[in-house]
DNA sequence: TTGCATTGATTGCACATGCATGTAGTGTCA
DNA sequence: TGACACTACATGCATGTGCAATCAATGCAA
C-alpha cells in the first residue's frame, strides 16, 4: 500500500467517523425528542413527512413501494411501521384498485395535524444537532 | 414561519436526508460485505479496528469505557459486541487490576489477523459508497 | 470503620429490524 | 384458457438494540 494509499484511506475513515458521529447524534436526538413529545419515532415522522409533502399533488397518498423508495428501511420493517401508524390512527391502508397488490397509505387528519406539531421539534433538533458539534448519544 | 426560517428549514432537512441516504447506503453494504466475507458486522469491525489502532500504545487494548467513548452504541449493545467477538475468540476479557470494576479487552492475534484481512473490503466499500451517489439499500 | 452516592459493566426485557418466505394479484406467452 | 414468471405487500423468525434494573467496586464523608 502506497503513502497516497494510505493517505487517502486515512481521509475515507476521517470522513466516515464523521459521519457517523453525526447521524447517530442526530438520530438518537430525534428519536428521543419525538418520541417523548409526540410518540414518534425518527422514521415514523419520515413517513408522515413524505405523505404531508404529498399532500397537494397526491392528496396526502402514496403506495408503500413509493415511501419504500424515500424511506431507508427495508420492505418489511416499512409494513411494520405503516402498521404502528395505523393502529394510532395517524394514516389509513386503502386498496389500490388499479392494482389490487398495492396499498396506498393515507394520511389521516390526526395524522397531520401530529406532523404540523412535531415539525418545529424536528427542525430544531437538525438545527441543533447538524451545525453544533455532535453530542454523543447511545 | 418566515421565508427565511423556511429556508433554513429546507436546507437542514435537504442536508440531513443526504447525510441518511449516504448513511444507509454505507452502512448496509459495510454489514453485507463483511459479514459474508469475514462474518463481521460494521461495529465489531469498528471495534477491531479501535483496539487495533491501540495497539502501539496500548498492546491493543482498552478498557470498555474507552471503546464506549469511540464506537456509537450503548453501553450494552458493546458489552454484548465485546461477547460476540469473545465467543469468535477475536478478543479476549480481561479484569482491571487497578479499578476492578473495569474489564480491559484485548486484541487476540486471531483478531488482528482477521481485521487486517478485512481492512482492504473496509475501505474499498467506504470509496465506493462515500464518493460515488448513494445506492440504495435495506 | 460505616454509610451512601457514584461508576463500570452485565443482564432482563420489550421492540424494531432484516432476511426468507408466503400469499395474492398481474402480465405474458403459447 | 392455462402455465409460469414476476411484483406488491405481509408475516415468521432470528437477531441486535436501548432502557431500566442489577451487581460489584470505588470514593468520600461522617
Amino acid at each position: 500500500m502506497s503513502e497516497i494509499d494510505a493517505a487517502e484511506s486515512a481521509d475515507l475513515v476521517a470522513a466516515w467517523r464523521e459521519l457517523l458521529a453525526r447521524h447517530a447524534a442526530t438520530a438518537c436526538a430525534l428519536d428521543r425528542e419525538l418520541g417523548e413529545r409526540f410518540g414518534l419515532g425518527m422514521s415514523e415522522f419520515e413517513v408522515l413527512e413524505r405523505l404531508a409533502e404529498s399532500r397537494d399533488e397526491w392528496a396526502g397518498k402514496l403506495r408503500v413501494q413509493e415511501l419504500g423508495e424515500k424511506v431507508h428501511l427495508s420492505q418489511s420493517a416499512l409494513s411494520r411501521l405503516i402498521g404502528r401508524l395505523e393502529k394510532d390512527g395517524l394514516v389509513e391502508r386503502h386498496m389500490c384498485t388499479e392494482d389490487r397488490r398495492g396499498v396506498f397509505v393515507l394520511l389521516s387528519e390526526v395524522g397531520w395535524q401530529r406532523y404540523q406539531e412535531a415539525r418545529p421539534l424536528h427542525r430544531a433538533v437538525l438545527r441543533r444537532s447538524l451545525m453544533g458539534r455532535q453530542p454523543s448519544c447511545g
